[in-house]
DNA sequence: ACAGGCGAAACTTTATACAATCTTCGCCCG
DNA sequence: CGGGCGAAGATTGTATAAAGTTTCGCCTGT
């Protein structure tokens, strides 16, 4: 009934044209193939999907409005380049929310949905496997996302998807070394905690693991415009 | 610098012409002047405001995933009205995200924001001493974004204002008497514990204001058809 | 040789026109 | 007399074209 409401409005995996464009994007860029900064030029996805400016708009301003991409007047659309301050929020505010996402998912907990985490931790191993970093990088992320999608708080899980895909940018920018995307063992361990529903235990796992990622960035406050050269000169 | 990322794509008071409409609309909704389940025609909004329905469309693409609007393919969009649900879990992300932004607020307290703290529980009285329940219902959400603007986390702002919107519908749809608005007294005990730099009797009175808001409430899970009804039968 | 300004090209923004879909009202049939 | 079918009207979804802004290159003047 919840989900009802808000099926229209934000649909996840609707079959319209724009709710493509805005996933083929979404992935690009949280698959780090679309760096912070590229310009998203409207012709050009346009063109690409096969499909008119106007539905590029409004896919772009929904990603604007996730907090991936920054649409700035008369200039166009850019892939969200999140300063260290934000990137701070973003993980102080996983921090707060998602242990309590744990909490709510163990509530909810069923063997199908167990099943689900566990065919996820195998996508995830056999990615690391493979040494796909961008297949690592995407499934990361999307087992905070099915997590959040169990506990069954469309709220809760709306925010999330945002977190999520900036996290994946702050990431991007800001990892000290080419650690292989944040630790599978981690996630084993939450998902062990939900299946014997030691609800203290999870929630202790989930924050350390947003810890330990957060420690592995590099979060100095550079003046933004010499960070914005560096990245270009780098680029 | 974390707010200018935001600026463009999330403008909170940009002179922009879609801007004025989503904020004129927003208003209308928040102040118990469109009700819930009513209609928002792209034309009738657009000749109001003077402006084509491409702008209107933009407008309420963002009220949509704001979720005060809801928009149904083909049909249109309508003012959201929350389930009972939905307002459940409103108030829990509420109660989990509340008490930490008092916490910032203190942090950066200063003379300044005091000031605006007070006179907004001025104005506050003023509306309500008038008997202006309007403006005190959009006093008393902008109460809370105030103090979410204050603790200086950009996101938990966004959050808030998203969460604020919705209480505001549901407040209308779900209370159970004429209660006039949220306590003023309650926000002017929150003031008093934010000037004395006291954390913990802020966040302990935020998070019983938010119990009280909810406690007010009627929260029954109806027949979804039965309460449309009673609700048409009611306007 | 270099700085400043002018102009054209490319892009976004906005408006308008067209196509597709849904709703509604009336009519016909049972 | 009630229910279902169908066409007209209205509204949204999509595309295209006109308008405004920015940016970059080039030219001129010093």
């Amino acid at each position: 009934m919840a989900a009802k409401t808000r099926q229209k409005s934000d649909a996840p995996d609707a079959s319209d044209r724009v709710s493509r464009i805005r996933e083929g994007v979404t992935a690009a860029i949280l698959e780090h193939r679309l760096l912070p900064g590229t310009k998203l030029g409207e012709d050009e996805i346009g063109e690409i999907y096969g499909a008119s400016r106007t539905l590029v708009r409004t896919a772009l301003q929904q990603l604007a409005h996730e907090g991936i991409v920054n649409i700035e007047k008369n200039r166009g659309a850019f892939v969200a380049r999140p300063t260290p301050a934000d990137a701070r929020e973003v993980f102080e505010a996983r921090r707060l929310i998602e242990p309590t996402i744990v909490d709510h998912a163990i509530d909810a907990v069923s063997p199908a949905w167990l099943d689900r985490l566990q065919g996820h931790l195998a996508e995830e191993r056999e990615a690391e496997l493979r040494g796909d970093a961008r297949a690592s990088v995407r499934l990361s992320g999307e087992f905070h996302r099915l997590v959040a999608e169990m506990s069954g708080h469309s709220i809760y899980l709306g925010f999330l998807k945002e977190l999520i895909a900036r996290s994946s940018l702050i990431i991007l920018l800001y990892r000290r070394h080419d650690t292989p995307a944040c630790g599978t063992d981690h996630h084993a361990g939450i998902v062990a905690a939900i299946r014997k529903r030691d609800k203290q235990a999870a929630r202790a796992q989930m924050l350390s693991h947003l810890n330990e990622i957060e420690a592995e960035l590099f979060l100095k406050d550079p003046a933004a415009d010499e960070l914005r050269l560096a990245d270009v000169l780098g680029a």
